[in-house]
DNA sequence: GTGAAAGCGCTAACAG
DNA sequence: CTGTTAGCGCTTTCAC
């Protein structure tokens, strides 16, 4: 059995070790310091024999820097964002960078989280809430955390951001529905306010009228399974029920399913329904939901790749950057004729 | 628009304000020192006025300790643990305390995640990955970081736990089942040396004992949707196919609802399945799983009250904790004769 | 109860 | 390239 040293050990036992001075061992554990290959050798073995590890907080005293990645969310239980969490952990423990997490109430914006997160001079920020006010952006700016958004309205400011080119997306699905021979379309929004939500709507819009088509009714669901399903009820029960139906995000696109088929309607027989995000659920066999893919991976990996550029060039241009999204073809969408043969 | 002080305020500054020495700033911000109270109110308002807090890195130097909370966690995509993250989250928040976030490789164990925290001084530890390792364990106690896991097997040694009881959930589910005549049992098992998930069988079946039955075949899904699927397509298959399925976690039974469906099943009039957790997934319309509900915020509400009790009385005894399950009845599961009227 | 002084463990500027 | 030196901002003795 291991012993548990209680005791902590410092640089300066090793450089005692290793008959060196003490900022010697500094140098020899920090990339880019001026130091010989047979010194950082030497110094390298001390470390490991006593197994020191610099302490985080004299460093970070010092360099005013820390290792944290702050990350600023509002809904851990939104699948897609599950994942982007995920993804972004995974990549961060790569790159020897630590989450801290903060979550975001939804009505408050990330601001207070963002200024909690200063104060462990975090190296970076990356907020999935909402978007950041002109104020606190500024703030980073000063205290030298560069911002990226990910999926929010890019800020007035210096704040960069990726998200998945929503109204491209909207197209996608107002394309098909419309070529499909649909006549009734209706949408199914977030929150009124949501940047991404209205901006699938624009594109939806737009491609329905590429077609002489419009929107003819649309209402909201929160971006919620229970809000999709009350928004479709209400839309399936109008006089002139829609025969298409897309929605801002797959949950609410799964509970469209679902209410439709809790009035007796087939999908995509009697509805068609198109839902945005790709979420795992959407792939499950009691729904084969059609929907527009956010290629998550690519999305954090380039947020990631902005945030780090900006670290180590501090005051580089900032990037707003759109990552197209991809129509994934399943069940619950007609299908235009001779779609699948023109496709492969 | 406020300016954005790009200049730190120091306790010194608000000495000078204030009129006081720095270790009067010091001492006033710290709970339980010994200070009057007029110099008290007098640092306060000079604090207030510069904007003043401490630096946290400094601090810690000092101390040895952080505001930090470990989290290692598995799976934050799968719903249940998303919503113990999510929640986790909200609480702490509240309390001042932030949360340094590890993923912890399912394969590797959360030992080098541990490991990575204790260089952050964290304050106590929560674990919903798997097991630690009794010389981590020991580590953690040394480092004077207490840990708490969720839903994980009780460690040899120091760590506290606390978990849904999955013996008597599974119990539950069995006797549900048992009592509604069904026949032919079967269990869908999570990952083959998942704790809960044989605790979950070992209940399910001795319940089924209780009532002359036994448990016919099992499979495992890993926990996942696509694995649930796969396993109960393989069991309703067989010459003699099971007509009540108790699976180790909703997701599995919920794939095992849709493997049902394809191969032209009712659920549950040909089939019965019964999963645990109760996930948002498990109410939709689509599925009305019947299941056993694990009261996540209580878990998540008593594994931190146990984690701060600790912090604040290092070397108490250590507390292994089960909180019961409760059957959620919906739709995808017969019930025995005058179930309904006895519970009203 | 209060101030002065001594570090926590480290990085970075400065000589050599 | 290497060692010496001076703090980073704070908590915590120690005198008074």
């Amino acid at each position: 059995m291991k012993k548990a040293h209680a005791v902590r050990v410092t640089s300066l036992d090793v450089a005692r070790l290793a008959g060196v001075s003490q900022s010697a061992v500094s140098r020899a554990l920090t990339p880019g310091a001026s130091i010989s290959d047979a010194m950082k050798r030497r110094v390298t073995e001390a470390a490991e024999a006593l197994g020191y590890t610099p302490n985080v907080f004299a460093r970070s005293l010092i360099t005013r820097r820390s290792d944290f990645i702050g990350v600023v969310m509002g809904e851990v239980t939104n699948a897609f964002y599950a994942e982007v969490l995920d993804r972004l952990g995974r990549s961060l423990q790569k790159r020897g960078q630590r989450v801290l997490f903060a979550g975001a109430p939804l009505d408050a914006g990330p601001d207070q989280a963002v200024q909690e997160l200063l104060h462990y001079h975090v190296a970076g920020i990356v907020i999935t809430s909402a978007t950041l006010s002109r104020d606190m952006a500024a703030r980073c700016t000063a205290a030298g955390a560069p911002v990226v958004l990910l999926n929010r309205k890019p800020p007035p400011g210096e704040a960069s951001s990726v998200r998945c080119d929503s109204v491209d997306g909207g197209f996608l699905a107002g394309d098909l529905l419309a070529r499909a021979g649909h006549q009734h379309f209706a949408f199914i929004g977030g929150l009124p306010g949501a940047f991404s939500s209205k901006e699938r709507e624009r594109g939806f819009a737009q491609a329905l009228a590429t077609h002489g088509k419009a929107i003819a009714v649309r209402a909201d669901g929160g971006f919620t399974y229970q809000g999709g399903l009350a928004a479709a009820r209400g839309l399936l029960r109008r006089s002139a029920p829609p025969d298409a139906i897309f929605c801002g995000s797959d949950e609410m696109a799964l509970g469209t399913i679902d209410a439709a088929r809790v009035q007796g309607l087939r999908v995509p027989h009697d509805v068609s329904v198109i839902g945005f995000d790709d979420i795992p659920t959407a792939a499950w066999e009691g729904y084969r939901l059609t929907t527009i893919r956010q290629p998550v991976e690519r999305m954090v990996e380039r947020t990631l790749e902005i945030l780090f550029e900006q670290i180590k060039q501090p005051g580089s241009k900032r990037v707003v950057q759109q990552i197209a999204g991809e129509l994934v073809v399943r069940g619950s969408a007609r299908l235009p004729a001779g779609y699948l043969a023109a496709t492969g």
